[in-house]
DNA sequence: TGACATTGCATCGGTAAGCGATGTAGTGTG
DNA sequence: CACACTACATCGCTTACCGATGCAATGTCA
């Protein structure tokens, strides 16, 4: 989800795509993590692969990604809702 | 994180707390994942197992536990956002 | 009251996914 | 020219989720 979020902000490589994630969400994806998780996306066809020059491998958000970060976001911010209507009725601070 | 979400609204039982995700978040939670996640949650003092009279083993969320999901929720949102907003900049449909 | 479904907790083996270390190599920078 | 940073890939370890299985109490309905 992480990853899909931002490569929705434009087509980035890997190390990229890290240190954008970490930027907007404060988590460190582990190197292992990325791109395993990179070729389970791209496998499930949610991202595609861009050919380069360079020694870089930069990713693009397909239609189908884009569908299902949208529907998983959607559904998150359901729960994040439920969460914090929760906590305020019951715990003053939140 | 959806069972801290769940005992926010109030002290449940296991099984009552699966009904209650189920139905909050549209997603199931099996059997062991939940009695693991029971285990660890207590261990870290997020939330605190009451004493019954009944078969049914009833859990409590602790201030510590709601600081915890109060925090996590917040940073949560915040990537929800970041997504959310990316989609729509660069997909109309979103 | 006896049969059957539901509630409820616990545990186990298998699988999926994250992690950080390690390796390799290209690209800056002082 | 040395050194830090960028960049990808892979490996073994650990964590966490999963569903099956087991067991027992409770509820339902004929």
């Amino acid at each position: 989800m992480l990853i899909l979020s931002s490569l929705a902000g434009g087509d980035k490589h890997g190390y990229a795509l890290v240190k954008d994630v970490e930027e907007f969400s404060g988590l460190h994806l582990a190197a292992g993590t990325l791109y395993e998780a990179l070729a389970r996306l791209e496998a499930q066809g949610l991202i595609e692969a861009l050919e380069s020059n360079s020694r870089r491998r930069p990713y693009r958000l397909t239609a189908g990604g884009a569908t299902a970060l949208s529907e998983h976001l959607t559904a998150e911010q359901r729960v994040v809702r439920v969460g914090l209507t929760r906590l305020k009725k019951g715990w003053s601070f939140a």
